[in-house]
DNA sequence: CCTTAACATGTAACCGGTACCATATTACCT
DNA sequence: AGGTAATATGGTACCGGTTACATGTTAAGG
């Protein structure tokens, strides 16, 4: 690699003077100033990340810590933080907790080694306690405010209401609910959402609720058994898109069908929803939105022009599609435009 | 952030011997290194890896440019190379290149002024030529290995031909090959599999041969062409997964069914084909081990033990499910293992 | 007991930039 | 012309580590 001094040698300049150039400012000469130019272009040079990061204490650098890349929400949540990081001149080091408190805490203590100027942190387990000793800005996705750290969330008990009223139009007479772990802030507030709609209903029964983690195996095994008690389910508020999917697989190997038989619908808008047969309706979280805001929200805290943290709360928005269409109007509304650009 | 002085002060050493104590090479007494030990500990000290790598001008970063991280294929991949990368040490910059050559130049550029230790490119718009200046070990995913880089891919063309010679088997007598773009390498490979295969068979005909972007929406249209010809298609072979699903809706507006009146196979070998319904057969290549090889390489072109490059080929091998499961044998084969683990 | 090697630790140059300070030159004003 | 301000450039300490070299101490060997 070459260096400052090659192309002050080069230019017959003192490195301060290339430096200058490169940082336009101080006084240098027009006819300095291209001289030195001519020298950059001449040898390739760029200035070194690392040299420039251990003078100012800025690495340009922010840290992404997701449980699981491979779930398909989360890919649409780093995308959205790569592009707006890059384009504000940041790059995005991507870790993948596996969202275990032992992973998370240990990349941190890396990223923080590593001067990253920010993390954000999507976190299952998420404890204030555990992070005490993080000292730089950090945004939280999922997770409510607390005086050290923004975040970034959307009413997830308004959209658990939400889903629960339209299977409920939709003339449902008995709606399970397939939550998410009782350990994870986002189920807790789903199922809550689900309670407050159906648990003064006459037919509601502590049966209708079953768990499982949030993935599509454990979904098909849950669902399996919610419909074994045969207690003549007919609609299923699934906690999130992937285990509405399990629903589905479940529902198909019982030989029923959705939406006639039981009506379907998830959490989350990924974009899997409307690739599938049937379509799933979702409750749409604005996903890219918010990794693009969480990214603004941790450069605005790393520059400094923003200390108070911040919530942000986003609104969730019901897509209709096949899974709950049991009115049968031909062509449903489908209020999800198709933002798939897979590219393979 | 707490220095290397503040750790020495304390001890009542010299920062030479921190660092000792810290690398554990030279000489350094017992007593000495415990003193030291227990200064790092109380301060809660970290090297700065910043400061480290201008010395030996390593980071210990690697960059993964991906065309896009919201196709499937993607995440897997880029699981397996931060997973493989972290338990060697190392972290992952992940960039999205969109596809395009401009923004793949660019992103070089920047992981090398960030002194990156190498890159694991997977690019459809590779041309040896544009890549002459990159002077940093770089493997490359889906291309042909050239004197200066590796490459990790699978038999494409073997694939192509499996697929064809698969659905063959399963009785279909016109099978139609819905391809990737023209350009890219991985496209043409597995289309030439299909062509030999079917090219010297009586019903051929160069019009159930369609193109289409690797992308869903794309590949909907595509194929609503191919079956608005009416020439009796019952076979169709797609060149990607995401296409395939594409295939999958298409053919149910049609209202025509799968795998009884047409049956479709795709190549990835993405989890997503067994979560749709009916579960997709597809052509699967080990998506988590091309990762884990390539960043292998890369770590040890960068560590030296290897300095000339490797084309790697993985098997990839054929995976039936129910949507070319035309001889109706109850419980179908799945060669899948499940390995779903998406948590949200 | 003296010599030599192994052990132990400190000093300072260096990595590649930035930025403060010093010095030199030019421009402008009275 | 002389003085001051603005312009132009160079020298160098510093960021936080690593490491070659110097120096001092201890152990071993004859």
């Amino acid at each position: 690699m070459v260096t400052i001094k090659e192309v002050a040698k080069k230019a017959g300049v003192s490195v301060a003077t290339v430096s200058r150039v490169i940082n336009k400012n101080g006084y240098v000469k027009e006819s300095t100033f291209e001289k030195v130019q001519h020298a950059i272009q001449e040898l390739n040079y760029r200035p070194s990340a690392i040299a420039v990061s251990l003078n100012n204490k800025k690495t340009k650098t922010i840290g992404l810590i997701l449980p699981d890349i491979t779930n398909p929400f989360f890919p649409e949540l780093a995308k959205a933080v790569e592009e707006v990081a890059n384009s504000n001149g940041y790059t995005m080091i991507l870790c993948n907790s596996s969202g275990t408190l032992k992973n998370e805490i240990e990349q941190i203590e890396m990223l923080q080694s590593k001067y990253v100027d920010g993390i954000i942190l999507a976190s299952d387990s998420y404890v204030e306690e555990d992070y005490k000793h993080v000292n730089l800005p950090m945004v939280l996705l999922d997770r409510g405010a607390n005086p050290r750290n923004s975040s970034i969330r959307v009413n997830n008990y308004y959209g658990g209401v939400l889903a629960t009223e339209h299977l409920l139009e939709q003339g449902c007479t008995k709606i399970a609910h397939l939550a998410g772990p009782k350990d994870v802030f986002t189920a807790q507030q789903r199922l809550e959402g689900y309670q407050s709609v159906v648990e003064d209903m006459e037919w509601f029964d502590k049966k209708l609720v079953a768990y499982a983690n949030y993935q599509l195996e454990d979904a098909i095994t849950a669902t399996k058994e919610l419909l074994n008690q045969n207690i003549g389910i007919d609609g299923i508020f699934a906690g999130n898109d992937l285990m509405a999917i399990g629903c589905l697989k479940a529902i198909h190997s019982f030989g029923l069908s959705v939406p006639e038989d039981i009506a379907v619908i998830g959490f989350d808008g990924i974009s899997l929803t409307n690739m599938i047969i049937p379509e799933l309706s979702t409750i749409k979280q604005p996903i890219y939105e918010m990794g693009k805001e969480a990214t603004n929200q941790i450069i605005k805290e790393i520059e400094g022009n923003e200390t108070e943290s911040r919530d942000i709360e986003f609104d969730v928005t019901l897509i209709q599609r096949e899974s709950t269409n049991r009115k049968r109007r031909p062509g449903c509304e489908d209020g999800a435009k198709s933002k798939d650009n897979g590219n393979r």
